[in-house]
DNA sequence: CACTAGATGCTCT
DNA sequence: GAGCATCTAGTGA
């Protein structure tokens, strides 16, 4: 494990399909992923350089980059490739596959196949927040938040990444084929202003 | 099912 | 101030 997340982002985000996440009681198989290479992709948050935000994202592979998005939800990264290089995989869906009550409880309104269909859902159905940014995944002696081996490849889709504006084109979205925890696709819109006055 | 609009606040320029 | 690696509720078929 330690010596795929050591690799570039491309190559650990789809071996990571099928892993583990475990965060207390719940556990989540992952089915759905992308890989964001640091400075040299236009699309991740570590393009334009080391910021207050992504200092964990610089720091060594195997720990967990938590970032605020949107004015209301927490999303996962696992980071990746050699330390400074910024390299990171989005977690962005799985299959709770333990602690239903707890999961359920987290999104009550939600169908079980929707639990964590998507990043900002799948880490509040774990109680993943900001508190847990920086934390190493890899580490021994029962934390709460743990990565497992990845199991051998099944089918995996591929396509372009999320809502991303840059390098829109660039296939970095990884799935398990025919899981139907996968999110849909969506591509990038820009927001819409206000009207001024 | 498809599509639209609004919520909501942090981060960096 | 502009731009988000999003989600939910609403409408219409």
């Amino acid at each position: 494990m330690r010596e795929l997340l050591t690799g570039p982002p491309e190559v650990a985000a789809p071996r990571l399909l099928g892993a583990l996440l475990s965060a207390g009681a719940v556990a989540v198989r992952l089915t759905e992923v992308e890989a964001y290479a640091g400075p040299a992709d236009p699309a991740s948050h570590a393009f334009r350089g080391p910021t207050p935000r992504t200092a964990t994202m610089f720091g060594p592979p195997g720990h967990a980059y938590v970032y605020f998005s949107y004015g209301m939800h927490w999303c996962m990264n696992v980071v990746c490739g050699p330390a400074g290089r910024a390299s990171a995989v989005l977690l962005r869906a799985g299959e709770v596959v333990a602690g239903l009550p707890e999961a359920r409880g987290r999104r009550p309104r939600a169908r079980d196949r929707d639990l964590a269909r998507g990043p900002a859902r799948l880490t509040k159905v774990l109680g993943i927040t900001g508190a847990d940014d920086g934390v190493s995944l890899l580490a021994t002696g029962g934390p709460r938040l743990t990565l497992g081996e990845p199991l051998p490849a099944t089918a995996v889709g591929t396509g372009p990444r999320v809502g991303v504006a840059g390098a829109a084109d660039t296939a970095w979205r990884f799935w398990v084929a025919g899981d139907p925890t996968v999110s849909v696709y969506r591509p990038h819109v820009p927001r819409r202003r206000p009207p001024a006055g």
